[in-house]
DNA sequence: CGGTGTGAAAGTTTTCACAGCG
DNA sequence: CGCTGTGAAAACTTTCACACCG
């Protein structure tokens, strides 16, 4: 089996790696596994930065957090550092997830494939209306909320999604912690409150055009972006 | 009328605002409109940090950015504030939206009703499959590609959603830059390769889940977040 | 060569701490 | 007094530049 060049014994240390690091490694990832499928072997730092419009220090500088993956003079090999990336984010195995809310929104997430792609599998969803409670939706059956804290024992879920309004977000995420789950990604445009050994991801949809609406009323030729992808930001209020 | 207490004559200087503080702002916002739909008045530093995870001193600095819109010993008031976001963010008139791709994520962003709140309406929609086109969707046109152009110069678009599988989304994009589209929020998971003028958030679902899986194995306890709330990263890849 | 890994320098963002104001 | 606005310090992130490797 092809090892990691890294044992976990000589971790470059246990010094805390930025989010923004962990963010780009997503990106990092999409892009080799890209690359992978047209058939490429080999990538350098420069030629994937350039692709992501980071700098080949800033690539170097990210996988340094991790370990030593490169060959000088060659760059990377893509299946080993395929590999290295998704076992240093934790997508090497699967991931059982829950979902809150079936409106709108919640029934086209049930529907994404690209989930799938990275180990995730929606396995239960549960909403609020009795009405849609007992629908098949995409293969899966839409329960009360009651039975969330079972189902999620029962399938090892350790991640949720709130897809509901605003107004009830709050207390579906009280419920998925008292359920056992710790990490959320947040669909309601409300900040949660959780505790802190619980993580969350937060996806505004009002707010990414609002951030545009910033950008191009103010013409941020550069100076605001490079390259990027999805990610909210993680999150873990106090109080 | 209820005029800003700073004038653009005496804005902080040119100095670059970093786009992280425009994402807060974008946070400070939300929590502001609920606070006053809630009827409160007015609010200090202090307070809209600690419901958002910042500090005081940073809730300060980051509106420092823009003018002064406190009152010493008293804080913030929202109606002010509010509207000073808003003007600084964009969002005080309203802006035309067209969305390309009507699969299940482009079927429920057409319902989703948070846009309006922040004066974004989606304007058209567009979809390449000839069985897609000439259907109404939640009191919108499914039109064809090629009227993309016409509709943008016609209503005056400035923003556009790509809401198509990945192989199609750099197309998309070219063709709505070419339609004159200046900014474009991605929900496609590829980074596309945009000119410069034309800023970019990109939203990809999967990477959010990674991002949380990364959190949770490593039991980010903190060192990870603090509040947050979405936001894409904006993007104008280079090449 | 072409490319990695990495200290050290530069640049950026956050926090501190305090003068000043109503 | 309670709170803002803001320089100055601290912390963090990115870029530079170069030794080393195959």
């Amino acid at each position: 089996m092809n090892e990691s060049r890294t044992p976990s014994g000589d971790l470059p240390s246990d010094a805390p790696v930025p989010k923004v690091v962990v963010s780009r490694l997503s990106l990092y990832l999409r892009e080799l596994q890209r690359l992978q499928s047209a058939g490429q072997q080999t990538i350098s730092s420069g030629q994937l930065g350039n692709l992501l419009g980071f700098s080949d220090a800033q690539v170097r500088k990210d996988l340094g957090f991790f370990g030593q993956f490169g060959y000088p003079g060659v760059g990377y090999r893509c299946d080993e550092l395929i590999r290295a990336m998704r076992d240093i984010l934790g997508t090497n195995h699967p991931w059982p997830v829950v979902m809150v809310g079936v409106g709108n929104l919640g029934l086209a997430l049930l529907g994404y494939r690209g989930f799938g792609r990275q180990n995730f599998s929606i396995r239960a969803a549960f909403d609020a209306d009795p009405a849609k409670v007992g629908q098949t939706i995409q293969g899966i059956l839409v329960r009360p909320l009651n039975e969330l804290p079972a189902v999620v024992r029962h399938e090892g879920v350790r991640l949720g999604m709130i897809v509901v309004p605003a107004e009830r977000a709050q207390e579906v995420a009280d419920r998925l912690v008292v359920a056992g789950v710790e990490g959320i990604v947040n669909f309601a445009p409300v900040t949660l409150v959780l505790p802190p050994h619980v993580q969350s991801v937060a996806v505004d949809l009002a707010i990414e055009l609002e951030q545009l609406s910033f950008a191009v009323t103010n013409k941020l030729a550069r100076g605001f972006g490079e390259s990027i992808g999805g990610q909210g930001t993680l999150a873990t209020p106090e109080q």
